[in-house]
DNA sequence: AAAAGCAGTGAAACCTGTTTCACTTCTTGG
DNA sequence: CCAAGAAGTGAAACAGGTTTCACTGCTTTT
């Protein structure tokens, strides 16, 4: 035994991790999933491939863990905002124009991270990364059926189909070769869309019939 | 010059494309695109694999039609039900109806046609093929703006809105490993998600602060 | 400074489907 | 029924990526 790990390369090895993570990232943000093989991925971290091997066992794990970092920044900032004060309906415009902002701000990885055509591999993470998302609205609107600012209701449906929305309306806009659209208005828009859905204030005394001209 | 294609060969020509597509359709819808290779398809039209290459360059390619064999379907449907009288919300409320109910019919397809980690080739068909569902609600939200019947908006918009919505609102329960829901209730609770997005009746003289609680 | 083991290399093997192609079988017109 | 060309066969080639592995060269301990 001649070889014990010091902590100086616990260290290297860590940050050569880091390195590959960031690199992956950095080329999905840049050339989408196309640009992101695991030689190039590699080479960017200033790896050999076979290396990055000794950080990762598979593509999938790699990916999983750039997904998870990618979505989690964002997680985190909706997260945050969603803390903010307010009623149900404020926090969740808040929550909605924060993530349309961000997305538009870095279109390349928003797209990539919501709507590039992937390999289904990865694509599965992408599911399953919206679950945190979803939940971010689940408790603001679990928080307003209790406070009695909106309608009983599925939360998790909700939640769901507010995400959905999210997702939907602003592929196209990211989309690549999309023409720049007015953001202001989208992401008001959008805000606007999510809010209305949460339904009328329970308390209104007009009936639902009226109010919404449908039947339901 | 000693053959030409006859009527009768003719035929039997355009009936074994159809066999390809069919088969195709018939497995995804049974094993998903796992299910679904070349050889396999080949074989469940009664065809080699070379010969299905005589009917269509590429998997792209067979898959493109598939897939545009497989919405239209839905997609005539939900046409159809948009067709039938009544005003704009209550329009949208039956083409939501439709759709999920169908969707909920149809797991396995539905699942692979709206949300099964799936080639980067056919996803990208996927993209295309959601933009007739969104032009069903344009159409609806544009005779309701006409008509006064919900207010001046982005109609592209609130119509992506509505698609991205019903599709991640169905993800969950269509998903082949989901725990089965309540389907009434998801179905009512989406179309009223849907209305309620549309926002309140123009002329109602509520301020928009009081109604929805939450400027905007 | 030498031994022992780990990190790093990168070309080659591998994997998993799609796609091709030399050949066979069938159909048609003469 | 023969010639000519089309449809059909399926094993093999191909494609593009990921993954491996025998080797080189560090790092650490004694």
């Amino acid at each position: 035994m001649a070889y014990r790990r010091t902590e100086a390369v616990e260290a290297r090895l860590n940050e050569t991790r880091e390195r590959i993570v960031d690199a992956a990232i950095k080329l999905v943000a840049e050339y989408g999933y196309g640009g992101a093989g695991i030689p190039a991925i590699a080479a960017e971290a200033g790896l050999s491939t076979g290396a990055l091997y000794r950080y990762f066992p598979s593509k999938a794990d790699l990916f999983d863990e750039v997904f998870r970092r990618a979505t989690q920044r964002e997680i985190d900032v909706c997260a945050e905002a969603a803390r903010q004060p307010g009623n149900a309906r404020e926090r969740i415009a808040r929550v909605v124009q924060v993530f349309a902002k961000r997305a538009l701000k870095g279109r390349r990885l928003a797209y990539a991270l919501l709507a590039e055509p992937v390999d289904p591999l990865i694509e599965a993470d992408r599911l399953r990364y919206r679950i945190p998302y979803r939940d971010i609205f689940v408790s603001i609107i679990e928080d307003g059926i209790k406070a009695g600012e909106i309608a009983e209701q599925d939360a998790v449906l909700t939640a769901s189909a507010i995400v959905g929305a999210l997702n939907e309306a602003l592929i196209g806009p990211l989309a690549p070769q999309a023409k720049r659209t007015n953001q202001d208005q989208l992401i008001g828009g959008l805000a606007r869309f999510c809010v209305q859905a949460l339904g009328p204030m329970p308390g209104l005394k007009l009936s639902r019939l009226k109010l919404s001209g449908c039947a339901l």
